[in-house]
DNA sequence: ATTATTTTTTAGGCATGTCTAAAAATTAAC
DNA sequence: GTTAATTTTTAGACATGCCTAAAAAATAAT
């Protein structure tokens, strides 16, 4: 049985391997962590004794096949919760996830596996993540892209924007922006890498900062 | 914000001084929370700075009014959750109390009400006990009985058992009686204090143990 | 009312998870 | 290829919540 600390840090690891192969750097995860590097240590010697990392002095961390499944487990509560709190509790998708990090750490495989059945075995969270299931395996879903990175004249759902500031989720709010709202990049300026888009029926601009952080799915 | 420990502690209070009006002692709360009454003390004397509890040296303690309305609120998300397992997620009632147990910390009142809200504010739990509204206040219902309470010939539905052990939920399920079961008290033997009941048409005799933990609702 | 028993508290210790400050190892710079 | 800068680890400390063993207070027994 792991502590919520332990899940933490193995959540941690495995969100900042998904951004890099490499093994994840002491200072990396306690800038992650929010927590001092000689904490780090502290505790990345404990979970490789436990054998859900690798970990040798001076060379990082790196979570072993069962602290993957381990973490995987942790970001499917996670994602399941935040459905149930969308869906079925009228909750907005950007005040759940305070509130599912710390559901993610209730312990009963059979009470995360009922939600899921209860929820309707949804694919993705509220924010277009991904929900792995009960094995851990995150089901290939039609892939999202960032809308600085779609052609123009390409149009779009969009299916998740990239945690961010509550600042963020107040300006998608501001311009009615959520998932399933439609959108369709106009033109795309390369001298600040802004984009025109088109969204009922009204043309708006984007900078880079906030075309990087909205991801739509392409038909 | 409280630890869950302390949360622990509140409630185990809260239970005791349900059984008893005076001060709950040190011996007695740690027989409660399976402790010793020395980690009793500690933690005694922390709530007490908190105001939570007022307590004197050798003179057990008690709840303040601030101390009841947080524990009052503990038991209210524990009670709601057990519906939400039972109702929705398709528990037993035999297995959602350590669940609920961990469910009962996660803290966000917002949370709370809304699930309140989705389950349609529901009365009383699956063991048939009250459920606090978001005030702590707990609406009168119709008082349940032991059945070794009830005189002969009464008849009523079964509305709450007195949690136990696993094997009292197995031979609740040999008989299958359950929340809802109609029972009628034929007759009653001082000698033993055992009860002759009639349960769908059948006759069984109930020794006094077990008549101390069925309740039932007469009509 | 003095002794015996029980209850409760204190004192000191241990594990977890954090911290600061200092030492050691690694990496970068010249 | 030394020196400088950075990263990482160690050492020692602190708060929480628990423990054991011993002391102190309260209660019971005679």
């Amino acid at each position: 049985m792991l502590t919520q600390s332990e899940e933490n840090y193995l959540k941690a690891i495995y969100s900042l391997s998904e951004d890099q192969k490499e093994t994840i750097s002491t200072n990396l995860l306690a800038e992650k962590m929010s927590t001092k590097p000689s904490s780090v240590t502290d505790m990345v010697k404990k979970l490789s004794v436990k054998k859900l990392i690798s970990y040798q002095k001076y060379q990082g961390c790196e979570l072993t096949v069962v602290g993957k499944k381990r973490a995987i487990q942790i970001i499917r509560k996670h994602r399941l919760w935040e459905v149930f709190l969308v869906n079925n509790l009228n909750f907005g998708w950007d005040e759940v996830h305070e509130i599912a990090e710390q559901l993610e750490h209730i312990h009963s495989s059979k009470l995360t596996d009922h939600l899921e059945e209860y929820l309707g075995f949804p694919k993705v969270d509220p924010h277009g993540d991904p929900i792995p299931n009960k094995n851990g395996v995150f089901e290939k879903i039609n892939k999202s892209i960032a809308l600085s990175d779609v052609d123009a004249a390409v149009k779009g759902i969009v299916v998740g924007v990239e945690d961010g500031s509550s600042g963020f989720f107040q300006f998608l709010k501001r311009y009615e922006i959520g998932l399933g709202t439609e959108i369709k990049v106009v033109e795309k300026f390369n001298f600040d890498l802004s984009v025109l888009v088109l969204i009922d029926g009204k043309e708006i601009s984007f900078s880079s900062v906030v075309a990087n952080k909205i991801f739509i799915q392409i038909k």
